[in-house]
DNA sequence: CGAATATGTGTAAACGTTTCCACAAATGAA
DNA sequence: TTCATTTGTGGAAACGTTTACACATATTCG
């Protein structure tokens, strides 16, 4: 009796016992312990305390593959995200987890660096690997995914990207408005020459939209965003200064510049004031995702906040209804708010309060 | 011909094809088929072009779980992490799982906030889902997990600590040498003052490991770390800045700080800007990791350097010896080193150069 | 030239569950 | 009392692969 499990005459194949040795201890058929643990209600409470008991006794755990394999499902969800370097999505990440966690789903990573060739390897690895549905950032991505996802009939949902109209599952914040929102309070400060610093658009479709977003308040006020004006660098905190450099450069010097994440505006705070210009005196910044970091540098980063926790959970929550095939909300939306913080401030020439080119 | 695989006579049960549509199409036995893509070498050159191409042709992805379940091995690996919140562990994740898709395995991430219970659930929910190996950090966790993986014989990994004499595979760095290493340096810089701020030891194996090579060091000059000297808090840039207020309402103010973390040290250096107190002549600071955050402040972070991503490079292959059941060398270490940079500076009070209390 | 060996392939038995179906016993309605 | 229903259970067929084994056929060698 010292040994766990020591009846059985035939010894037993592996080192741990399965839902055989559960079902002789126990004296039931193998069906009843399965249905003991998948549909508790459809068994005599006395029976099923009984394979409990003898379950916990043998420290039985469900083989997932062979559950996979006979249900058809693997209790799995993949998530493909572009870096954990981006604390958004590493929080994302963890939020997803678990949430999914709660409702008994594990989950799969895979990476993709921003680029669209290694997401749909990453979902084909993912798909092999064997996941019950994929949770992908924003819209944009070669056909050849899409059509993938599409005929092997997987479940998707798109996060990050508020996508209205579209014909996918999504849950997300607008990039396009809270980007315009952030412009224009940079135009109510009476700053005119703006520069903008994302992530390179063309692979990003969040860094378009936030692009989108800042043309649109600019037109608003009549004005056009120089090409120039434009840095299109990848997120760390030194592109953030080499971007400021440039936008320095130029003949009009930007007096406020939009970041499209908080690590390239932390790296223009931090070469604003190597090179000594005082923020927001003489510059303003702004940045958006709202991270830890945002709310600590000096003067604390003027920032869109987004609610990334709050996204992982409705993703779960969403994905939970997904997966059990019932209606989901095709698009749901988080809200994002601007911060207004120490980096920003009125324009260094005009002193007046502006009510100078916004109409209405 | 317009659509994939029309041939069967028997309508395909799933939506898309399988081994067996891909052996029919190609004229093979679905062995064949199977041997093509798992032991090329074994089948004919033609054979398996052939093989290749209709598998293509059908867009086929084999079935994982049933892979699993009749070869009895999952291709995926599970890791748990204390956090995605800390970069350190963001990113030795994302190399884990770029190495480890390398060599066909996915990455099944857990996540435990240092809390060892988490971590055994996340140990059975992992199993359950289905690993060939576990990635565990640090040496410290219930007798009941350890159990739990010996019994199922899994393999596991311990990383983030230099296990010399353990009794378990490990790859990892060496927290106590290079903690001691940096209190050198904060001592031959003249400090005697000096401050500890890490995570609380107690739950954190490394952490403690740290503490007592700080201790280690100092003793070495004959000084003893005093209680209150010892701040331990959870990581993030706001602890930092509390602890460093802890720290500096002591009466003998430290004149040096060793953070065991550079968000924490981060938070040490912005209280401190904030206080006045100019880094790093009146207070040295000194943190761990080196993240990229610790490079771009002003001044720049002195730091232990932690090579995080040559660890998850490591980690992958250290796996792929213990997947193929190959030996693997039970501990392998990555070395740390002291990066010095702008925060740490000589002593306040003694300015000469301290042939003092050292001895030797 | 025959035997031994190498090479490539197919047949069929696992792998450990879930779940459809059948069936017995207990319960309720008439 | 009899028939219909409900409740709980077991038997056995999937699920889609891998792999041990057997069996041809081609190659090598004495």
């Amino acid at each position: 009796m010292t040994e766990a499990g020591c009846k059985s005459k035939t010894p037993p194949r592996s080192g741990h016992s399965g839902i055989r040795d559960v079902a002789r201890e126990a004296g039931v058929s193998i069906a009843t312990v399965s249905r003991a643990f998948n549909k508790p209600e459809f068994v005599n409470a006395e029976t099923r305390e009984r394979v409990f008991d003898v379950a916990q006794r043998l420290m039985y755990i469900p083989d997932g593959a062979a559950r996979s394999l006979s249900s058809q499902k693997s209790f799995r969800v993949g998530a493909i995200i572009p870096t954990m370097d981006d604390s958004i999505f590493a929080r994302f990440v963890e939020a997803l987890q678990r949430r999914l966690g709660d409702i008994g789903y594990a989950l799969l990573v895979g990476i993709d660096r921003f680029d669209a060739k290694q997401e749909l390897q990453e979902v084909r690895s993912l798909i092999e690997s064997g996941v019950d549905a994929l949770v992908l950032c924003g819209e944009q991505r070669t056909q050849e995914t899409y059509e993938l996802l599409r005929s092997r009939r997987l479940p998707y949902l798109i996060t990050h990207v508020h996508a209205s109209g579209a014909d996918h599952i999504s849950v997300g914040y607008d990039n396009l408005s809270g980007a315009a929102r952030a412009a224009d309070y940079l135009l109510d400060l009476g700053h005119r020459e703006i520069g903008f610093m994302d992530y390179p658009p063309e692979r990003n479709d969040r860094a378009a939209l936030r692009l989108a977003g800042v043309k649109k308040a600019l037109a608003g006020r009549g004005i056009e965003l120089a090409a120039e004006r434009c840095i299109a660098r990848t997120f760390s905190i030194e592109n953030g200064r080499v971007g400021l450099r440039m936008l320095l450069a130029q003949d009009p010097r930007p007096t406020a510049v939009f970041c499209g994440n908080d690590i390239l505006a932390v790296g223009a705070l931090f070469e604003a004031q190597a090179q000594s210009i005082v923020v927001p005196d003489q510059l303003s910044i702004i940045g958006y995702d709202d991270m830890e970091l945002a709310g600590q540098v000096n003067p604390p980063l003027t920032t869109v906040h987004v609610p990334t926790g709050e996204m992982g959970a409705r993703a779960a929550e969403i994905l939970s209804l997904m997966l059990a095939e019932k209606p989901a909300p095709s698009t749901t939306r988080v809200d994002t708010n601007l911060i207004i913080r120490g980096t920003t401030g009125p324009a260094p020439d005009q002193r007046a309060p502006d009510h100078t080119a916004g109409d209405r």
